[in-house]
DNA sequence: TGACATATATCCATCACGGATATAACTAAG
DNA sequence: CTTAGTTATATCCGTGATGGATATATGTCA
């Protein structure tokens, strides 16, 4: 039989009937603090629930096109920093059918972040607790407007968890935090960034040198404005070749 | 209506037909070169060619039981290191039908990789060339007995290379080269695995000296046998809480 | 014009790291 | 038994990265 033949007569019915989602953490740091988008959902099941946004992967799209459509539904495409994360597939964690999600997250800078969630109803950018090591689990979670902790939808928790994790680990040797940032920006406003994800200070001088010894960045010459001080000069993000 | 009657009126048949399978890079260092096991197809698609060990995930199977089932089925499983790698997902990626693979990672010791090798017919021991920086893309790859690449069945080539990638990262700051080496080894040996995986030689001094203060190891007064010369003491991994 | 807050530059102690060298210890040959 | 040979182990030093403190420059605002 050759492999033709094999393929004619192939049945994928024979197969349990799962279904393909991704999901996405959007994430990004606004006023100091790591945030995340979340949908309230107006469907069952976990109707009324957060949930991270999300959506079915097309009959004969591969995965990255699924999330960079369902990214760009949201926010517009240019500057952003969209990695595959992690998939969960747990048999009960949708009470619908077997559903494995491909989570995904991307990064975004503040406005972008405030823009998206101006423009709908049924979304809330809530801050994100990063468990700082206190006895037990480190686990990042959503924390609403009472300040208590956010249980979403599915096993999204776990989802905001891992994209935290994984924001922290590579923010060191991967060029991510600029993604967070608009074009232009103060090394106070990196520093900021950094500090936010990684939940304590950072000694300046030693943030300075390291950041613009890594070749990542670049001065513009030109001041920042509106500042009820001394302007700090403008950087510009300088990716390397193949970035 | 509430959740409860939304799920009874659910109907899983409205998705396209999709399968879950998971696919495993089950690598160790052999002979101080770098080694997957590869699997010969004996059915179409692809009969004849290399591939990954991998199968189906289970109706009722979480994807890590999977990868266990299938690590399970190939090597014994103590001290295995067994990770998530990435999703591989495009739409013709297999020509049966669309099939979502889960690729994993497992890292076994030399002793376990000839002996699961020596048990079956079908199995290769393929050593892995990695690109060392020749212009263009560093790109890992599986060599055959004659010293050519060896093109894999479906888009396996690109798990091999991920899971190469991801090894590389890991290696610095995870206790991942034990999983490589028997219960008890020497400074040595250690070494050699370690140069296996980045492709270069390490200077001994320093490569003892950074071992043996990441806590990761610990002396047990033992000497190696069978040298024919100084027989250097043998360690122990140790694992520090949570590993 | 001067107080003020921050940016930027400089200095110093510490430490990780690579490399080289010296010493110790075991095997094996004579 | 002795000695050459090979590797393990320990020590030393120069370099560069890092954290911390301090000093100086430069803008805004009263």
């Amino acid at each position: 039989m050759t492999e033709a033949e094999f393929l004619e007569g192939y049945d994928p019915n024979q197969f349990p009937q799962v279904a393909i989602t991704v999901d996405l953490a959007l994430i990004g740091v606004v006023d100091a603090k790591l945030c995340a988008i979340l949908q309230q959902r107006s469907e069952h099941p976990f109707k009324g629930a957060y949930a991270l946004p999300g959506g079915f992967v097309g009959e004969s799209e591969s995965i990255d096109e699924a999330a960079n459509r369902i990214l760009s539904a949201k926010a517009r495409l240019d500057r952003v920093w969209l990695e595959q994360l992690y998939t969960f597939g747990d048999p009960g964690r949708d009470p619908r059918m077997r559903i494995i999600t491909v989570a995904h997250y991307a990064l975004l800078p503040a406005d972008r972040l405030l823009e998206v969630c101006e423009g709908a109803d049924d979304l809330l950018l809530a801050p994100i607790r990063t468990g700082r090591s206190e006895e037990g689990e480190e686990r990042a979670c959503a924390i609403a407007s009472d300040g208590s902790a956010l249980k979403l939808a599915f096993d999204h928790d776990a989802i905001v968890d891992t994209a935290i994790s994984r924001l922290r680990g590579k923010l060191d040797y991967a060029p991510i935090a600029f993604s967070l940032l608009p074009r232009e920006f103060t090394l106070r406003e990196l520093q900021e960034v950094h500090e936010a994800i990684v939940d304590r200070t950072l000694a300046k001088p030693a943030f300075r040198r390291r950041m613009i010894d890594t070749g990542w960045i670049a001065p513009t010459g030109k001041l920042e404005t509106g500042a009820s001080f001394r302007p700090a000069e403008l950087y510009t993000f300088t990716p390397k070749a193949g970035e």
